[in-house]
DNA sequence: TCAAAAATACCACTTAGTAGGTATTTTTTG
DNA sequence: CAAAAAATACCTACTAAGTGGTATTTTTGA
């Protein structure tokens, strides 16, 4: 018998997995539904569970970190990720902090299920890399630097100064940023900062 | 006896939508549930129904536009948008497409059906527009919409062209934005839109 | 109904960003 | 160590964005 703890602050979300996991097995039991993320440990100290199933994209919550601070109190719990995207940034920052899925609300119900199995009985589940390599190079240190000083609303010649480099080099890294991406424009850059959580 | 038909990409929002209609009231039967929403309307002319609760956002789908398809071929039919995000782009958009409501996922069971039951008796449920003026400050209709385009990377003149207006008028949006926001770049402007949930 | 807000439009000008090329130095890594 | 990747830098040319001013028409809300 596997106790579910839900952590989401979308009732919908908490119904839902609820009515999955007890129609479609007998093996799970919900020990409870979590609608406020910052109360998660508290009830946790009181009920014993098995596993946890949390979304990581909440308001006010950094969901990552929330999971770090359940496997540092509970080693022995199994906490796993489902969300709305499955954006890399986010996947590499669960399994970092030692995660034990990474699953997708969109996922039929079928799917769903078998992988929460999995990780119950010990595997570790993460979407393929596949897109992101695919998707684009990844930027480098100073790059992503850039990036997230561009979506300050800084223009090149005020990074160049706070970073201490001309501001010739800034315009080449931000041409190599567009180049990777195939952006025609900072505006594009952005966006792909944004949804990949890199600003 | 009020018989429903959801409409979500996502399982778990059709399975938690059930749930919460089953488990609430005795006056609902869900007549169906579709994944795939350009089914929808094919489903429909088999099996009738009195309300159609869709998302909006489904990938694929411009699902105002499938609202406007199932007003138009069932006009006895109530549809409302329960979704994720109060866009008020959204907002404005179904209530010209004639829908019935507006609910968000992320109200809890009681607020839900609360409103679905506001709208089976006739009413109609949107949510106000105080929200928006307090919230983004003072950006219109034709702002936002072109500030969306903006984060897709769009430049003054390809707006222009999609919107069927000058460069000029798109030029003048742009610029009281920023005046607005006391922003001095594009980018700042989209930083606020990505905060704000506005894109 | 009437004033305010929003949407539309144009001009002229300055500044910043984008595109192309090229090249050196430093750091990382197999 | 040697090759690859990253960071640095400069040049020219062109394009888009931003600034300031002004004005008309349309829509909205009290």
């Amino acid at each position: 018998m596997t106790r579910v703890l839900l952590v989401d602050d979308h009732t919908l979300f908490l119904d839902g997995l609820e009515l999955l996991l007890r129609r479609f097995s007998e093996q799970f039991t919900v020990a409870g539904k979590i609608n406020e993320p910052l109360k998660t440990l508290e009830f946790m100290e009181d009920t014993a569970v098995d596993l946890v199933l949390m979304d990581i994209e909440m308001p006010g919550v950094n969901g990552v970190d929330l999971m770090r601070r359940i496997l540092s109190r509970f080693p022995n719990v199994k906490v796993a990720v489902v969300t709305m995207h499955d954006e890399d940034q986010f996947i590499q920052e669960v399994i970092a902090a030692g995660g034990h899925g990474f699953l997708l609300k969109s996922w039929d119900s079928e799917e769903l299920l078998h992988k929460v199995n999995s990780i119950i009985k010990g595997a570790r589940f993460f979407p393929s890399r596949k897109k992101r390599t695919h998707q684009s190079e990844h930027f480098s240190g100073r790059e992503t630097e850039i990036l997230r000083l561009l979506a300050k609303g800084k223009n090149s010649l005020e990074i160049a100064e706070e970073l201490f480099i001309t501001i010739n080099t800034v315009k080449t890294h931000r041409r190599n940023m567009l180049r990777k991406l195939k952006a025609a424009n900072t505006s594009q850059l952005l966006k792909f900062g944004f949804d990949n959580n890199l600003i």
